[in-house]
DNA sequence: GATTTGACTTTGACTACTCAAAGTATACAC
DNA sequence: GTGTATACTTTGAGTAGTCAAAGTCAAATC
C-alpha cells in the first residue's frame, strides 16, 4: 500500500497537472516541492523514487508527470479526499470553509469499505462542496466547461459551480455574500480597468470582487 | 502532537494496566511489545523514549506504567477509538465485528472537531458497541462492575453488559445468538467440570459456550 | 551454590523521510 | 560568446521507527 507520503505527492502532482491548463504537461519539480511542503531536494529524491515505481515519467531538469498508475492512485486519493469534505458538511455539520484541512488527514486513513459506506449515504453525489469533481471509484471525473466568473459580461445570469480555493478566509467570505456553489446571480456591472466585477445573488445584497477573486469563482452561464 | 506510535503505545499500556485486574500494577516489556505488535528490543526503546517524555514510569527489567500525563493521553486514543466504532455502526452501518480495524486506523487521523461533532450526533454515548467504556473527554470512565458469565448460577437472569474479545469471528458468533450488549437471557445450566455454560437470550434458541469463551462476556445480573 | 532458562536490554544496521548546503546545468542578458 | 541568475540535483547528515542477534540479568531448578 503506497505511504501517505506518497499519496500525497501522488495528490498534487495530479492537480497541479490539471491546473497547468489542458496540454496536462510536465511539472516543474519547484511547484510540486512547494505544493507538497518540502524542499527541492527533498522533492527531487521522492520523485526519483515514484519513478522506479513507475508511478510517474521523470526526466531530470525538465519536469515530472504522472503515468497511467499513478494517476490512477491520484483520482483514488481525491476521490477519499472529495466524499470526506462533503460528509463532514453534510452529515457532520461542519463549516466548508474548514473541511478541505480536515480531509487532509482522514484521506490516508479510510478504508475502502468506509469510504464506499459514505458514497451510499451520500447519494453518490458527483461533486464536492467546492464544486470540484468526486472523480468515480474507477476512471476519471468528468469535466465540464465552467467560465471564470471574470470572464462574464454585465447583464448575465449564471450559477456559481466551483470555488478554486481552499483558504478558509476566502471561503466564508463566499459563504457570506451568498456565492457557494449552486447559487444564481445576475452580473450588474464589470469594469476590467477598475479590475471590479458587480454581482447580485439572487435572494441578496450586490457585492464587488477584483479579478483575483472572481477568477476563482468557476460559473455555469444560463437559466 | 504525539505520534501515532506514541498514541498505539501508550493505548495499549492502559489496556494492559486496566485489564491485569484491579492493582493496576507494572506492566511487563514482553507484553506490551506482543501487544502493539514489535519485538521485545523496539518496545524496550521506545518505552525509554516515552520515559523522558515523562508520559510513563520505567523501572528496566521490572516494568512501565503510565504517568499521570500518559494516562491522559491513552483515556483521549480510547475516546476518539469508542467513539469511532459507536459512529461506523451507528451512523454508517457496519457489522461491529469490523468496526475495531477500521477504528485503529480512523484514531490517530481524528480532529477534536470532528470527534466532539461525533459525540453530538450519537446523543453523548458511554459505551461502545462493545459495551467498553467511553472515557468522557475529561476524566476518566466510570467502570461499573460486572460479572462474567462464567461466574452465573443456574437459572440467574441478566443483561449482557460487555464482549472483552475483538476478534471478528468470535463477535460474530456473538451477534448470530443474540448475545450483544443489552440481551437479557437466562441461565439454563452450569457443569463446571464439563466447562460448559448454557444461556438462553429472550426470544432465542439457547446456546452452549466453553468457560474461555463466557469467561470474556460480561454480565450484570438481575432483572 | 552452580546451572539453566526465559525475559529483558543493548548493539548495529536498515527504511523512509526530511533539510541545509554545496554543486551543476540551463537559459537569459548583454 | 561570456557572465550571471535561477532552477534543479547531489551530498551529507539527522529523526523516528523498526528488526535480528548478541549480551546480560534474575529467578527457578537441581
Amino acid at each position: 500500500m503506497p505511504s501517505r507520503t506518497v499519496e500525497d505527492y501522488l495528490k498534487h502532482l495530479y492537480l497541479l497537472e490539471k491546473g497547468g491548463q489542458t496540454p496536462a504537461s510536465q511539472v516543474a519539480m519547484g511547484g510540486l516541492a512547494a505544493a507538497v511542503g518540502v524542499t527541492a531536494g527533498t522533492a527531487t529524491s521522492m520523485v526519483k523514487s515514484l519513478s522506479d515505481s513507475d508511478l510517474v515519467d521523470y526526466e531530470p531538469r525538465a519536469g515530472v508527470r504522472l503515468t497511467r498508475a499513478g494517476t490512477k492512485l491520484a483520482l483514488q486519493v481525491l476521490r477519499r479526499h472529495r466524499l470526506i469534505e462533503l460528509f463532514l458538511v453534510q452529515t457532520l455539520g461542519l463549516d466548508w470553509s474548514e473541511v478541505h484541512e480536515e480531509a487532509e488527514e482522514l484521506e490516508h486513513a479510510i478504508s475502502d469499505k468506509v469510504l464506499e459506506k459514505i458514497d451510499t449515504l451520500l447519494g453518490h453525489p458527483d461533486t464536492d462542496p467546492h464544486g470540484d469533481p468526486i472523480p468515480p471509484s474507477t476512471g476519471s471525473p468528468k469535466q465540464e466547461k465552467l467560465t471564470p466568473l471574470n470572464d462574464c459580461a454585465p447583464n448575465t445570469t449564471a450559477k456559481v459551480a466551483r470555488v478554486r480555493d481552499q483558504e478558509p478566509e476566502f471561503l466564508q467570505f463566499v459563504d457570506k455574500h451568498g456565492l457557494t456553489p449552486g447559487a444564481q446571480f445576475t452580473v450588474e456591472s464589470h469594469t476590467p480597468s477598475a479590475d471590479a466585477i458587480t454581482v447580485r445573488p439572487h435572494d441578496r445584497e450586490p457585492v464587488t470582487l477584483g479579478s483575483a477573486a472572481a477568477g476563482k469563482i468557476m460559473v455555469k452561464v444560463g437559466r
